[in-house]
DNA sequence: CGCCGTTTTGCAAGTGATTCGCAGAACAAG
DNA sequence: CTTGTTCTGCGAATCACTTGCAAAACGGCG
């Protein structure tokens, strides 16, 4: 693992929640260029180190939010009003996938799912 | 409503799947400018005559899609082989959103599913 | 119907996120 | 150390989408 790539790669480590591009080359864009981080990023994702979904934010707009990849994959709850993610913990859809899958004689090889709205803090 | 948006709108309805902009563009792009098409889409999701999502395809990248509201949001499976979008029904997700905002503490307004991988003919 | 203030449109240029081309740097194997 | 491969930085390009602005369409109302 190249010296770009693990610096990368342990940004979205030590962070507790989703990083956009913009948000690994914020922490990291002094150690290494832009392109290295997208291009990073990708390989972190082919690789299975990393995984993303794409969601669009009143604020940031829309860009793609990479985690580094655990045991098991998690969805995420984006607030609207203080813009941090909240770890829903794993994924719940196991199930319904199954079914779909026999309902509607699919293969489904990946989803995409968060939800967003208002955290308990800035509800108040 | 006007002309353009009345076309958009009826890009939509008489599509059976999710339409990116560019597909709205494909079918009435003679009728009115790209950007035209890009404000009615806006417009007609402001007003809650459609819906829309963002959906990376390796085909075609990123792009919103939007579907005219109907009387309940549906989720759709996107088959990456043929790229065709298949009609799950009605959203399933009710009873999990209710159990996350309890469980943590959350308002949950919007949430974004969908679901990629091979449809039974692409299987074969 | 004609006038006037408001909205919508077309066109062209601008943005923001992401990707690419290319030449030099870092690596890996022998 | 040499050589072939992979990775990086830098700048330019691309893609999806948005905006500024002037002309066109619309909506009331006298």
């Amino acid at each position: 693992m190249t010296r770009a790539r693990k610096a990368v790669l342990d940004a979205l480590r030590s962070a507790e929640e989703p990083l956009s591009a913009a948000g690994v080359i914020a922490r990291i864009g002094d150690i290494c260029d832009q392109a290295t981080v997208y291009r990073a990023l990708s390989y972190l994702e082919e690789t299975g180190s990393a995984e993303s979904f794409v969601l669009h934010c009143a604020r940031d707009g829309t860009e793609r939010y990479y985690i580094a990849a655990g045991e098991r994959h998690h969805h995420w709850f984006h607030c609207e009003s203080c813009h941090r993610f909240i770890d829903l913990g794993v994924c719940r859809l196991g199930r319904l996938c199954d079914q779909l899958e026999r309902e509607f004689d699919v293969r489904v090889t990946e989803h995409t799912l968060y939800f967003s709205g208002l955290c308990g803090d800035c509800r108040k």
